[in-house]
DNA sequence: TACAATACCATGATATACCATATAGTCCCA
DNA sequence: TGGGACTATATGGTATATCATGGTATTGTA
C-alpha cells in the first residue's frame, strides 16, 4: 500500500545528490521505473512528487481528452513536459534539476513531506513558515471538525 | 510501456542531424522501424514527433470526430502525405528535413517536448514562450481538477 | 563525376554505477 | 531494563559507462 506520510529533511551534497527517504523508497519501485516524477506545484512554492505509475494514469487520462481541445494542450505542456525523471541511485538518492531547485527556493537541504498518495520536496525553512501558517489556519477555522465530519460521511 | 515527459535540447549540426533524447529512444524502437514519424503540427509551430503504432491510433481518431467529419479526408491527407520517417542513425540521431525545421522556426537547437504517448521538436525559444505562457493558463483555470475528476470517473 | 544521404568511427563531457564510512536506529540478550 | 552488537540509512568519494556531438568513409544516385 502506497502512503507518503510525515517529513524528512535531508542534505543536498555538492553533487545535487539528495536521498529520498527509504520509507518513501518502497512505495515508488515500480517494474517499468525505480525512482520519482517530479514537477512544479501550481500551488505552492515547492516541488511535486510522484511515482511513475501515477504518472501514467495522468498521461492517459489527458490523452483521452480531446485530441484538439485547448485544456489537453495546456495540460500537457504544463504537466507532462514540465516534469522529470528522476531515477534513484544504488543508495537511493536522486539529483534535483537546478530549474526545480530554484523555483522551489531550496539550496543545501530538502524536506520531504507526505501528502498521502503524493509527497513535496519543500525547502525546510519556506515549509516550516507555510506549516505554522497552516496550523493557524487550522485553529482559527476549527477545521479539525471538518475533517471529523468528512471522515464519518466516507465510512456511510 | 511508453511514457514521453521532460524536455530535452540537443544541437542541430551543420548536416541537420539532431540527437534524439536517450530517453525516447527506447520507447521507440520497434520491429519494423527504428526511428521516429514526423509532421507539422495542425496547432502550433512545431513538429509533432510519434512512433508508428500511435500514427494509426491518431488517425482513427480523427475519423471518429463527428465535428470534424467535413474536414477528416483533408486531416488524414494532411497527416498521411505530409508526414516522414526518420530513422535512427547509429547514434540514435535523426536528420530533420528542411521543410519541417523552417515551419517550426527551427535553427540550431531542437527542444524535444514530452506529452505522454507522443512528443513535439520546438526551437528553443518558441517553446520557452509557449511555455511560459501555459503556466500561467493552468494558475488560472485550476485545470488539477479536471484531471481528478476524470480519474475518479474511470474508477466508477 | 559530383553530390547527397547513409554508415562508421572517435572523443569529451556528463551521468550512472560502484564502493566506503559514519551515524542512528533496532533488536537481542544478559 | 540497560548495554552492546548488529543493521539500515544517509552521505561522501571514485571509477566506469553512456550519451551527445563531431568527423570521416562509403554507398548510392542523379
Amino acid at each position: 500500500m502506497k502512503l507518503f506520510i510525515s517529513q524528512y529533511t535531508n542534505k543536498i551534497d555538492n553533487k545535487g545528490r539528495v536521498s529520498v527517504p527509504a520509507d518513501y523508497r518502497i512505495s515508488l519501485k515500480t517494474e517499468f521505473f525505480n525512482g520519482i516524477i517530479a514537477f512544479r506545484s501550481f500551488k505552492f512554492k515547492t516541488i511535486e512528487a510522484l511515482d511513475y505509475e501515477k504518472m501514467q494514469k495522468i498521461a492517459d487520462s489527458i490523452d483521452d481528452l480531446d485530441f484538439f481541445s485547448q485544456n489537453k494542450n495546456d495540460l500537457s505542456t504544463a504537466i507532462l513536459s514540465d516534469s522529470y525523471k528522476l531515477p534513484f541511485d544504488s543508495e537511493g538518492r536522486i539529483n534535483l534539476p537546478k530549474d526545480l531547485l530554484s523555483f522551489a527556493g531550496i539550496s543545501n537541504y530538502a524536506t520531504f513531506v507526505g501528502r498521502g498518495s503524493t509527497f513535496q520536496i519543500w525547502d525546510p525553512s519556506i515549509f516550516k513558515n507555510y506549516l505554522h501558517q497552516t496550523r493557524k489556519n487550522i485553529k482559527n477555522k476549527n477545521l479539525s471538525l471538518i475533517i471529523k465530519n468528512r471522515q464519518k460521511d466516507e465510512k456511510k
